[in-house]
DNA sequence: GATGAATGAGTGTTCATTCAT
DNA sequence: AATGAATGAACACTCATTCAT
């Protein structure tokens, strides 16, 4: 890491994807890096490791993206880059409000569940500062119509009657990653602590039904009964906010 | 070949606390262990840098603690009883529960915020799986005195009217401690994304406020008005819930 | 913190011999840890003294041979071979039994004495328990023969008149091994003890014909004059059994 | 060793033993020693192995000898007295020549088999070179009387036709040492190389016969036959002749 | 594109030895 | 005589990176 700045080859090309070479190395690479540095951080994680993974040559790592820096920053961006693309097929704007964000929840609780490398990579770029994500435009871009979406959310919701009107997006938006998020990075300390296993799948799923219990709660208009807001917890696989 | 990491020493000396040794040398090997291993991990923490820290020579980590994991432990106990002790001191059965509860969220918050180290390094403990966590007893015992203590809460706030019924104590702790830790924890990223900075102090008065209210915002038992359970959200520093 | 010792490279390569790479960096460094092993034992030796004998960086040992213990392995089976491949250029089967055992001491003295290094190298492995040698297929696998040669040769004397007939060959073997052995491997607490330099050349001498004297003697069939049993004590160079 | 030189205390007091020290701390740190340099070499014992094995407090051994090495000539001294001691209760003098013979190969072969340590420790002073045997004049000292012991044994079976004439008592003494220690001393090579168990007590027995028959065959006068050398090869346990 | 060989700067750990009491 | 704490100098091994082809 950084012990002889070098350049990078790509640039263009990176984001142009395979270029005809052999099967797919690259792709095999961005993989195998990405659990690599997911599972060790960026300096716990050995090039070696991951070449081997990728059943490359680990001077490809270097001509590809010339350090490990590099390597480390593809794999964040193209994490980002997966997450904004399945966004882009969902349609959040076409539900009632109650059930957009009902499905909001869901959908966020399901990715950090079904993707921990991808948990495990945002805490890895936090103990890093985020040197990396500020370096990056391309996954700062994609952040603002996530939000507006939200803002839009909430407005609508209020203005039916079904949320309270008092709720700041930036904040909402934080807390219910927060309620997702926390649980899949901190399970192994919380299942030592309260000495049970919560990647059991029940208690995934209870603690899934629990989150969107606890947001929509907090939602409720002024003077409105919870019950209403029960109905169907379990909906499912929508749109995830990462952090 | 391999080398075999020795015994660590001491044990009831540790707890005893110094003996009177002058500047005392294994509390500031502890203190410089504490902030390397948060800044860095316990793999990118350098026995090196530690010792330079503390002053001391590097080989007197070897002989007080075995090796890096025995050091490594010993912080993290000693992190986990300096909660502990301040909890104790603390006598949140004594509250009205509105008023526990709000000292509790407000703690906990304070305690994160100011305590970064501490986020830190449960977030790397949760890197390792908790390996750490789940070898220490000591650590491990410590965790229920607080989860009866919220339990309780909770049922005397259910018992007053003031409180929702339905409140799962464990989903309901990781829910406030996941509010509070993820801003602290993810505080890089998220300033990246939403391009400011939420370390700032208004930023943050902000976000406790926040915590509270969507904490509270949810406890409302059915039918209720939020208003009340607004007022005085400024309550600071009482205990905190680590995970 | 465990570190584990990676996988040696080649193999088939290692047979295969140099491919041409100028002056052989592995052969150099194979010789420099012959001879630094032999001198200090596995544990003694040291690392960095045999990449810089070999003028070859430190981490190429690793690079070749994964880690100490397999640079010594390594070395030990390329000692064996070595030997075991000079003794397939001798026909030992060719000659008449009493000189062929003439032979046979005699070049086992020569050979320990001007190894003094393999000689060493043995006796480190059996400080070692032969914990290599036991690992070692390649090894075991190349001493058989030469103990048939010996079962031959004593049998075919014993047909002739011209060895005792009750000779164990493996007994028998590890005399004669031990004969010239133990002088080269005892030669400083001998001469320490018997108050003069058992390796000056005359000495040397006097000990070879001893050791053909002695073996002969004992091999004598009953009856027979030790006298014919002494012309031409002084044939060299033939063949090695090590230990 | 030797990394700042100290001055030892004792000199005298060594020679003198216990000065009413504890209950012996001095003689179990001997042992301790002695166990474990034979085990480890001088270089490879370790100082703390020792301190802990003799349960005695490390620094203790810096007190009484000064350093490592002057501990390790301690132990090399002491293992040689004890030696010479038992020795001086033996009367091989006493005996006719070939049952003198008889005894004193089978208490060599007896000792080295017992004493593996002791042997152990020889086979590491000849790694070092006998720089410690050197040093010591009390070690030399002893060595003599054995030698003429020896040579006195040989004129008196020559003179009665038992023995042949032409016998150098010191390469006869290395002989005979050599048959003995180097089975012993290269156990472990031979057992992985000939697949079998050298140790076994049949096998040594075996051995200790293959022995007394080896050196008594080739002391047999010409002419004579080697059936009389036969008879009770099982006398044990006299005198040793260590190197 | 792709590869094997090579390298310098660490990195955790060990060890004999000394200090202060 | 005895002890716990402290230290400097190694030591085996690792790792990101570059060279030559």
């Amino acid at each position: 890491m950084s012990r002889k700045p070098a350049k990078a080859r790509s640039g263009a090309k990176r984001a142009a994807g395979k270029t005809g070479e052999g099967p797919d190395s690259r792709e095999r690479l961005l993989r195998a890096a990405h659990l690599e540095f997911a599972a060790e951080g960026l300096r716990g994680a050995r090039v070696d490791v991951i070449a081997r993974r990728a059943k490359i040559n680990k001077q490809l790592i270097y001509y590809h993206f010339g350090d490990k820096d590099g390597l480390y920053l593809a794999v964040l961006e193209h994490a980002y880059s997966e997450i904004r693309q399945k966004e882009h097929d969902l349609h959040l704007a076409d539900d009632e409000p109650v059930e957009a964000m009902r499905k909001l929840i869901g959908f966020t609780f399901d990715y950090d569940a079904e993707h921990r490398e991808f948990v495990r990579l945002l805490i890895n770029e936090n103990i890093l500062e985020a040197r990396f994500v500020r370096k990056s435009k391309l996954i700062k871009q994609t952040s603002s119509p996530m939000l507006d979406l939200l803002r839009d959310t909430l407005k609508r919701g209020a203005a039916a009657g079904e949320f309270r009107g008092d709720v700041d997006p930036v904040q909402f938006y934080i807390s219910m990653a927060a309620l997702c998020f926390f649980y899949v990075g901190n399970v192994h300390t919380l299942s030592a602590l309260f000495e049970r296993d919560f990647n059991r799948p029940e208690l995934l799923q209870e603690r899934r039904k629990h989150v969107i219990d606890f947001v929509l709660g907090y939602l409720r208009p002024e003077g409105t009964t919870a019950a209403k807001a029960k109905r169907s917890a379990g909906t499912r696989s929508m749109r995830a906010l990462p952090v």
